[in-house]
DNA sequence: ACCGTGGTTAGCTTTC
DNA sequence: GAAAGCTAACCACGGT
């Protein structure tokens, strides 16, 4: 179910009062624009970088890279990083474990 | 599989040699590597940026916005855009069935 | 790795040991057939759909209909739709936002 | 670049000078619509058809079978399909180049 | 080179 | 409130 604001009291406060009331125009509607611009700027910041990636494959390919070769390697890369990351976790886990003062101080 | 260097000619040039064959360690295995890298970067930026996303939603939220309503306006508005961005196609489609001479030098 | 039938207990009851196990002759072996040669009819009349439309388009092309136009219109009469539904959504959001118990009456 | 009728000749007959015209409410624009509509009736159906598939693996999940597993044996087996399609043309090809008249009746 | 499709992942929902 | 199931965005692939 969607709740925008779910049981918005009487709003004495208009800094507690966000969401999607009739003051959309007030202070809180300003707000709200800010949040929507600053989500779509950031979006199309990511759809810029997606869009590098694809032009660093096509150039590969120009000069005689196979590029869904590269995409394995790329892939394989980043599931060794994560392998890494988990087996670091675990460590923690451990060192945590056997000593959780120690482990504290060298997170 | 995966075929990396269709062209495998003896290779005299380097520059026309690259893919991952054994000289890995040589002038195309350097160029290899810079382009993982380079994706390896870009595709952290997009991650990252990803998260850029999350955190103001997750601040939206936190004083009081409502997630769901502000993917929902997102949503709408790239609609807008996309809406838009393809009318004006079928509009320079509709010019060429007319008069496609004109519409080469408008575009 | 795949996992077929993750609770693989000694399977007394037909009905309840699924998969792909030994018995692919049994029962279950049967059952799945049925599954997947379902699944194939289906794929079948979509692939045979995707015939029709392409054969729309030929037709449309052979009494000088530009193709392109029509693919056109099509997408954008589906984006409007898409909008008006996403808008409907939001409207709804919207109402729970002002007043949860009404808009749980109305929907 | 889009052509939408390339070249379009002066038009004296109305049942060759369909596309996109400024006679749109005319003869030609109920055939577009017809066209059209007729192509958004069919995609219909092949995203219900897309739903049915959808359901028949919910059904199988829920009676315990893994999705993902009879997903590769339909793949599979369209594959099977397909190489067998490729090997009785290949067969085909042979014959006709060793007997041109048998292969036109055996066909 | 683009479009459409299929598979994967993440977010949202629902239930315990 | 956490965990499981489901829907929808994302991404890589194949065909045209």
């Amino acid at each position: 179910m969607a709740k925008v604001a779910k049981k918005i009291k009487p709003a004495e406060d208009e800094t507690e009062t966000p969401g999607v009331g009739h003051n959309s125009g007030g202070i809180q509607g300003k707000r709200l624009r800010q949040i929507v611009e600053k989500v779509e700027r950031l979006e199309q910041d990511k759809s810029d970088t997606a869009e590098d990636i694809k032009e660093v494959y096509t150039m590969a390919k120009g000069i005689g890279f196979d590029v869904k070769t590269i995409r394995q390697i790329v892939k394989i890369r980043k599931m060794d990083r994560e392998k890494l990351r988990a087996e670091k976790e675990l460590l923690e886990i451990y060192m945590f474990a056997l000593d959780p003062e120690l482990a504290e101080v060298l997170s």
